[in-house]
DNA sequence: TCCATTTCTTAATCTACATTAATGGTTTTG
DNA sequence: CAAAACCATTAATGTAGATTAAGAAATGGA
């Protein structure tokens, strides 16, 4: 099955399954096409899935009082994403996740997620690494949004995650490393100057 | 076994160990006593150990180029602390960590961790649930760091962390929410008035 | 107990970044 | 394919928070 691909592959990077494993793995996902600019999980809304991008991109923000977005993470093909505190503390969501192309999406539930790691134990072990490194990222960035100006917080972004750079509204990444669009574009013009 | 009472009941809340498991689980363990003003981990070092904080307080911060500190976290007792990333991908360490009193921790190294893992599934599920709770914390902080205010910021942290008020200098709860004492100061007559 | 060191406060000045606004370019959609 | 909607750029002005400096208070080691 084509659309299985590429999620048994990024499981494989961790945990090694059998063939029934595989399929009784994949018979616990949906699959979900969303529009460009559809939305995947709005705000106040109970986030029921654990999600895996095939492709598309999608982009997770966050919307303060004064409606100012903050991006919190671009999801590229191969990547998860949901709002994980609603998801795990079944609260309402804090994001707003959508799809900035038409993107291709692979959906666990919170009820199959617990399933699957009752079932399948190595799965245990697979979601550890996956929020393990995930937190780790998170930490890096705290580091960063503390200790490096907007102009070298941008240099990380573009070295990181050079693919989002080309897909994405300058706008949008300017949310991520927290400044205004504005000023994004005077580092940008200064850093070719 | 009176040194083990507390990790003991911070395991119990997600995962149910019998005596022969708690027994082979302390049993991978180290204890150590930290005086006030020694360190844990340094930057650049290698990180041996996931630390468990049994009595005392721990801070971890990272030094930028310009010898600014940012306080990435503070381990209390009941709190588990070490450079992540260092520890997981054996790389030198980024942060420093350092007790801000005598200390009591128990130290798990690398390897007796894989081994726990390995010997005790169980503890796949355990530390997924540690490290996914980090994963929700670390985000809510980048969320707060990027859409509140200094004030918001101190405001938050006086109500997540009541106890960290009380015994850590000022500067270092300025060094955690991202600005200088001065400002942090001024936020504070400022709250009262 | 005392001296040294560190920490906190206040205030003047400075700067990185925000805001506002105007212009032109680009994408979307009827 | 044209109007609408959105996005990027530039520049003037505004402000949250940094820096510098200096004195007061708290802390800690001999």
């Amino acid at each position: 099955m084509e659309v299985y691909d590429l999620i048994l592959k990024n499981i494989a990077k961790h945990i090694s399954l059998n063939e029934a494993e595989k399929n009784y793995f994949c018979s616990l996902l949906e699959s979900k096409i969303l529009l460009s600019k559809q939305f995947l999980l709005k705000e106040n809304q109970a986030c029921h899935y654990f999600c895996f991008v095939n492709s598309g991109t999608l982009r997770a923000y966050f919307l303060n009082k004064d409606g100012k977005e903050s991006t919190i993470m671009f999801a590229m093909p191969d990547w998860w994403v949901t709002d994980m505190h609603a998801f795990e503390k079944a609260k309402p969501a804090m994001l707003n996740i959508v799809a900035l192309e038409q993107s291709k999406i692979l959906q666990l539930s919170k009820s199959n997620f617990e399933l699957l790691v009752k079932e399948i134990p190595k799965f245990e072990r697979f979601f550890r690494i996956i929020f393990q490194n995930a937190y780790i990222r998170e930490q890096l960035r705290t580091i960063q949004n503390l200790s490096l100006t907007a102009a070298e917080r941008y240099e990380k972004f573009v070295l990181k995650y050079p693919a989002v750079i080309q897909q994405v509204p300058q706008k949008q990444i300017a949310s991520y490393i927290g400044v205004t669009p504005e000023f994004l574009s005077t580092i940008r013009s200064k850093r070719k100057a």
